[in-house]
DNA sequence: TGAAATGTTGGGGCG
DNA sequence: ACGCCCCAACATTTC
């Protein structure tokens, strides 16, 4: 293969390099490798990773270039915009094609399609894979070949297709081109956040990178997944495999997660069942990309037009009460909190959360899905949308506006111990679980006797409500109405 | 992947 | 023995 020219490997949301179809592809062509990341967030528009994403994505990029430097190669680092970097890097090196995967937000389809435009004009290869779903969003229609609207319709067609191919092993070495272009060192690129010991909470509870992403799932697999189904909904403990921040940047990909979870559930049978509700969950993140990928305008407008006149309430305090996890009610606050600390909350309770911005508070959804997006390291523009028109209720599929969770009763059911809270909200820890998810109605003696007076130690909630529930469905009965 | 209001049923107390 | 009421427990409906 002496006549293939160089192969620039275009890292994006898929930093790892085993199942790295690209990658693979550059292989299988022949000809020197050179691992390629661009950081342009001029190019992503309103969408540039948030803080905790950026605090991730250099620990990540930094273990992708050690794994590439024990394969004899490197990981060239430029700054955007992103044509222009490939096209500067092309004419260094003489690279003859352009391999990537492809990306499935507006934003990373725009810069797909400028790079094959900008391949296609200077006479160089350009090839795309997919490595981070199960499925092309183009691959899974109903039978009028139209998108699936419905999660568990949308399932049965994703799951009837069979196993998704066996993961690709990781390269052993790469072929290093003659010169190594210059790179830009990645503490150049400012991903840190500048305050440096806010990131304190999200070291201790993270390792970014493929090797953390394989030991997450192993982890998983060994302790959680059996008791998934009931685990799952339990914040309090080890219940979910946390894989959302390293399927995001494609430290790990879904069909290695897929294989992972099946050979599993093959040796031992009480994994099976469990196994199948993890899938399905995995399923939802398929759905949620082809879904954006096909209405790509719902990342700040409602799927169902008749919520654009929904009546929203502007509130500043109240968002920022909720933001810092000062709501008044535990279960809410202690989810916030731990966004905050560790970049990441658990799913049951980011329902609970959301339900009270946008149904309690009345809060536009966009302002919440703005927040996570800026503090969760797992945001993820198809997941983060849908997540939020989902406890709306104006996306596909959503949950109705009208089922409003009492924040108290999905405490007391989903943190029975109250063991979350006290983790979080460490102002309530000696408050006994009978009154953890509801302090005002604890009698003065027990508050007394934990510690805490209300309003100086934990604010009393932020709205009641009851109330807040009838005002939301009177909120309701006017958008119907309006049209 | 709700919650609250409303309806129904059936057992037990009681006159 | 009987009807009546109360009220839990459960089911259904509604938002």
């Amino acid at each position: 293969m002496t006549a293939a020219g160089a192969t620039l490997v275009w890292f994006r949301h898929d930093l790892r390099l085993a199942d790295q179809p690209a990658l693979r592809g550059a292989i299988e062509r022949g000809g020197p490798i050179v691992p390629v990341y661009v950081h342009a967030p001029e190019d992503e528009g309103h969408w540039a990773p948030g803080g905790a994403s950026r605090w991730w994505l250099l620990k990540s990029l930094r273990s992708l270039s050690e794994a590439l430097e024990q394969r004899s190669s490197r990981l060239i680092v430029q700054h955007g915009p992103t044509v222009e970097a490939l096209a500067h890097l092309v004419e260094q090196t003489g690279a003859t094609a352009v391999y990537w995967c492809r990306r499935y937000e507006p934003e990373g389809r725009r810069i797909g399609e400028q790079v094959k435009q900008f391949c296609a004009a200077h006479g160089l290869e350009a090839q795309s894979f997919n490595g981070s779903l199960l499925a092309e969003p183009w691959e899974v229609l109903t039978k009028q070949r139209q998108p699936y609207q419905v999660f568990t319709p949308f399932w049965r067609a994703l799951e009837g297709r069979g196993d998704p191919p066996e993961p690709l092993a990781a390269p052993r070495k790469l072929l290093a081109p003659d010169r190594w272009p210059r790179s830009v060192p990645l503490d150049e690129l400012k991903l840190e956040p500048r305050p440096v010991d806010w990131a304190g909470g999200l070291r201790e509870a993270w390792t970014p990178g493929e090797q953390g992403a394989a030991t997450q799932l192993k982890r998983f697999v060994a302790r959680a997944l059996t008791d998934y189904e009931t685990g799952r909904d339990l914040p309090a403990t080890e219940g979910v495999s946390r894989l959302s921040p390293f399927l995001h940047f494609g430290e790990v990909s879904p069909r290695q997660v897929w294989h992972a979870i099946r050979s599993a559930a093959q040796k031992n049978s009480p994994a099976r069942e469990a196994s199948g509700a993890y899938l399905r969950q995995l399923g939802w993140r398929d759905f949620a990309h082809h879904l954006l990928f096909h209405a790509p305008q719902t990342v700040d407008r409602p799927l169902r037009e008749s919520f654009e006149h929904f009546p929203w309430r502007d509130d500043a305090p109240a968002l920022r009460a909720w933001e810092r996890g000062r709501t008044g009610f535990p279960i809410v606050d202690a989810g916030m909190r731990q966004l905050w600390h560790t970049g990441w909350m658990h799913n049951r309770v980011r329902m609970i959360a959301a339900s009270l911005l946008v149904k309690d508070l009345l809060i536009p959804w966009q302002y919440g899905s703005r927040w996570f997006w800026d503090t969760l390291v797992d945001a993820d523009l198809a997941n983060n949308t849908l997540g939020w028109q989902w406890v709306a209720g104006c996306g596909a599929d959503a949950a109705p506006f009208f089922r409003i969770f009492n924040p108290t009763s999905q405490g007391r059911r989903f943190d029975p111990e109250g063991d979350y809270v006290r983790r979080w909200v460490p102002e309530l820890a000696r408050l006994p679980g009978e009154w953890i998810h509801a302090p005002t109605e604890a009698p003065p003696e027990a508050l007394r006797a934990a510690g805490i007076e209300l309003d100086r130690d934990y604010p009393r909630p932020i709205v009641d409500h009851a109330q807040a529930r009838q005002r939301a469905l009177a909120a309701l009965k006017q958008t119907k109405t309006r049209r």
